[in-house]
DNA sequence: TTATAAAGTTAGATTAATCTAACAAATTTG
DNA sequence: CAAATTTGTTAGATTAATCTAACTTTATAA
């Protein structure tokens, strides 16, 4: 069983790993804020326990199974994130914090009990994907609601930046995650749109809101459930 | 701050006051399994940080700070438990391990959105007390519903035992925390009981039954509230 | 009331996670 | 390509939480 720390050493590797490749022993140390002997140590021991390929003064990289490990501290993490602000009723910017704590509690249930309230979401509100049981993180395919054609329905799914003011504005507007979007038209001049949605058969939103706006085109699948 | 080992020996050191009054090393030893140098070890350093008081070879005690940290890990433990139960969901047999866990939590508003969902309870299903955030027990006044008479309103606030068997039973009855019941008339020859409440105007409960449903006779305040 | 048992203490070792200081390897660059 | 810089490693110390072994104090009881 992994200690916390060596849980936090691993979702660093994971989160080093998707987004840079090549992983550095200093990039670690520095994402921890250790010293570069701490890690060093620590990556030998995590070798021991088969989670980290560590061979001196080689790039690191998580084994199969520190992969697996890794990816479920996430799915912990950002499923605490959704349940705090959709059940709980945190704002976006209060949850992190809470959740580095809570994603090391040992309970399956608890959060399975968690992704089964939220409705098995597949990613967190800022757009990045929850890794599924099985460790793997679905691709996310998330594109801003102002690259979307006329005509096309689309799924509202996260938001790039989620201040007080814009939650606001977007409750004013009815808007929530999870709705089903028609864009009816885009304006050249300003890149604002007009769409269609339950109760709103026509609003219009500007440039900037639609950036922020992520949204997932609708697939066959996607319709169908 | 107080590591959750610390934590964990406050508590059993305020669950042991709570129950014997003289608490001895070897009592805390046994109840945290550890060994006596270590809980002697451990013991002084809580008093050098001012939560317990420590004089070799007498009681100890805790501090007024030790007591107020204490209660709280209590408080977060029993709002976890029912939090778990009422609004995730899990059986009451299960809930321990995982409350164990989370009461070490530092997140005073994770806790207070529970306290708020949960409607501020004031004791926990098994009819322990939850300490207030002033550390304060509420001394229970929970009697069976079996000692009383005819006439009189309470309201159903814990159970004594919760097998899945028996919240099955109270389920199909109708019954649940929080309701409010008038005691009709109470049989002397089986100690059953006839009751009404929400939609049941009579209905019948066994001798069993009734001693295992903790109530609080109504006061003027509380039925006011 | 002294002998034995129980409870408490001290000393010293271990493991996990961290640090600084000193050194070595790899990489960058003049 | 050799010098300088960055990166990685080793050695050794520290703190928290734990242990066993040995010893002392307090309590029990013959």
């Amino acid at each position: 069983m992994a200690s916390p720390t060596e849980e936090n050493y691993l979702k660093a590797l994971f989160n080093l790993a998707n987004s840079q490749g090549e992983i550095t022993l200093s990039e670690l140390a520095s994402r921890l804020q250790v010293s570069l002997p701490t890690a060093n140590s620590m990556v030998k021991s995590l070798q021991k326990s088969q989670w980290v390929n560590y061979e001196k003064y080689k790039p690191l990289t998580l084994t199969a199974e520190g992969q697996l490990l890794a990816a479920s501290i996430i799915r912990k993490h950002r499923l605490t994130e959704l349940f705090l602000v959709h059940v709980m009723k945190f704002g976006w910017e209060e949850v992190h914090e809470v959740a580095e704590q809570i994603e090391h509690i040992h309970s399956p249930k608890f959060f399975e009990r968690m992704d089964e309230m939220l409705g098995h979401p597949a990613a967190d509100p800022h757009g990045s994907p929850i890794p599924g049981l099985d460790g793997k993180l679905q691709q996310q395919s998330y594109v801003p609601l102002s690259s979307v054609l006329p005509g096309q329905k689309v799924e509202l799914l996260a938001l790039s930046n989620s201040s007080a003011e814009f939650l606001e504005f977007l409750n004013s507007r009815g808007l929530s995650l999870g709705l089903t979007l028609t864009v009816i038209s885009t304006e050249r001049f300003d890149h604002s749109m007009v769409v269609s949605y339950t109760d709103h058969p026509r609003e219009a939103l500007s440039g900037k809101v639609c950036e922020r706006l992520l949204v997932c085109v609708q697939t066959a699948a996607s319709a169908a459930h």
